[in-house]
DNA sequence: AAAACTATTTCAATATATGAAAAACCGCAA
DNA sequence: TTGCGGTTTTTCATATATTGAAATAGTTTT
């Protein structure tokens, strides 16, 4: 039922169809916008981007008033089905609320997707100076806690399939050099958790520690984020780290026992 | 800037682009699924759904093993960015939260996107017995508590639109007389909720309220989903409606102060 | 009321998508 | 092993859908 892997996996594209989500892609970005700024974004003859949003539109992933074009949620609705699969969500969501409030500090969960991570879950701690993020969003998988834990549990040639796509400089601290992640994963590893400060969004830093199933694969990652000031070593020590690895053990443990 | 409506909407589209996103549809409905298997449900050739599915997999959308393809998060990832710029989320997260501690039972906020309504947040309550909702899903406009307290308040002629496309028949409480649906949202908007037992789903009810913006206009709707065993009148009466009431009227309080 | 935009529509040239058929591959049974 | 019934992948000639220039139409600005 497998092939062998084509040698030239470029070909055998449909042109259109990649034309298409890349017009829903760039709506992503904008509130709103109209058929010739988007036009010239996307470096696209107009009379093509009409035909494509119209499909768009009659299809009912975009939304056309007064001739600006807007996204519907219907993205998030096919999304929203892929999601609720994963079940780790509702079997980490109490857990998460409960080390928020042990911790004070604002929860996430995240899953390894392409060459980056993808937060699923967050749980939010009451905290006058927070961290924007949101559920949905991706995040680079070298350069963020919840990134490095994951590929800190996986399987090596997975992890270099990874970084060769992406060691991307963020910050000052961003550890670019291949040799420096693999070490720095290697502590993560034997240290069961993994820190990141500022190299991804300066003044953001986070600690996560891996989410394991029956078979002790990594499946996602708890992490708790927080602005840089708050992130000192006496708190990881006392607070952020027992309370992380006592809710990724009962994670872990239900997903071990789930069928 | 904006066209006069065109007499034939159906016009200008592209094929290519509809079918590969009628892929994306079909693939949200299954956990995973072999080429041939979706070429005959879908009834498509099998080398065009091989190139569609190659593109999908190009551009990032879907995922493929063993020639088994399933849906990655790129599409939720879209949404999320959609349902990010909805503020709403945030000023009702915490108010839904208490709702939830008053009324004990689920607490969902929906808006109005097509012909339906969709869920972009909910609150779970601890309970035994609990109602399969989640964040993403669609519920039809004239049969769900918050649809048709969305539709109470909306001009009638944009409620006429919607009821056009959609009184389908779900089980034998549902409203699908045109004349009585009417009434019932007049009844909805006189008394500033509106009820559900039973009308889509068997056996589940729930009581919602509108969430009006600056200008009166409804934006979206709060509501509380529950087994129809325990929507007693009583319970709407002392504990349901006030707590919604409240809750919305605070929320709507808050949307006005936005700027 | 023209000028300067933007959005639509038309249309002929052309690039693209199409499915039949063939090839390649897999799992299984004899 | 070989062959069979299933799958996926590739090729290719053909039909078709897509393309952008240019014309048309609507809107806003000056």
């Amino acid at each position: 039922m497998s092939r062998k892997p084509k040698s030239d996996g470029e070909a055998y594209l449909t042109a259109t169809l990649s034309k298409g989500l890349e017009v829903l892609e760039a709506l992503a970005e904008v509130e709103e916008i109209g058929l010739s700024e988007l036009a010239r974004r996307m470096e696209i003859s107009a009379p093509t981007l009409f035909r494509l949003l119209a499909t768009l539109v009659a299809s009912g992933y975009v939304q056309k008033s007064d001739s600006r074009y807007r996204l519907t949620l219907k993205s998030w609705e096919i999304g929203a089905k892929t999601v609720r699969r994963l079940k780790l969500r509702e079997v980490v969501r109490p857990r998460a609320e409960r080390l928020v409030e042990r911790s004070a500090e604002s929860a996430h969960l995240a899953v390894l997707q392409g060459a980056g991570v993808v937060i699923i879950d967050k749980v939010e701690a009451v905290q006058p100076v927070r961290v924007d993020t949101y559920v949905g969003q991706r995040a680079p998988a070298h350069c963020s806690a919840t990134g490095k834990v994951i590929l800190a549990f996986s399987p090596e040639d997975r992890v270099k399939e990874i970084l060769d796509q992406s060691i991307e400089r963020f910050t000052e601290r961003t550890i670019v050099d291949r040799a420096k992640l693999m070490k720095d994963l290697a502590v993560a590893r034997s240290r069961g958790y993994a820190t990141n400060r500022g190299e991804w969004r300066a003044d953001v830093s986070a600690i996560a520690v891996p989410l394991l199933d029956h078979a002790d694969a990594v499946v996602a990652s708890l992490s708790l984020t927080m602005p840089t000031q708050r992130f000192t070593d006496a708190a990881i020590k006392n607070a952020f780290l027992p309370a992380l690895k006592e809710a990724a053990a009962a994670i872990s443990a239900d997903l071990g026992r789930a069928p």
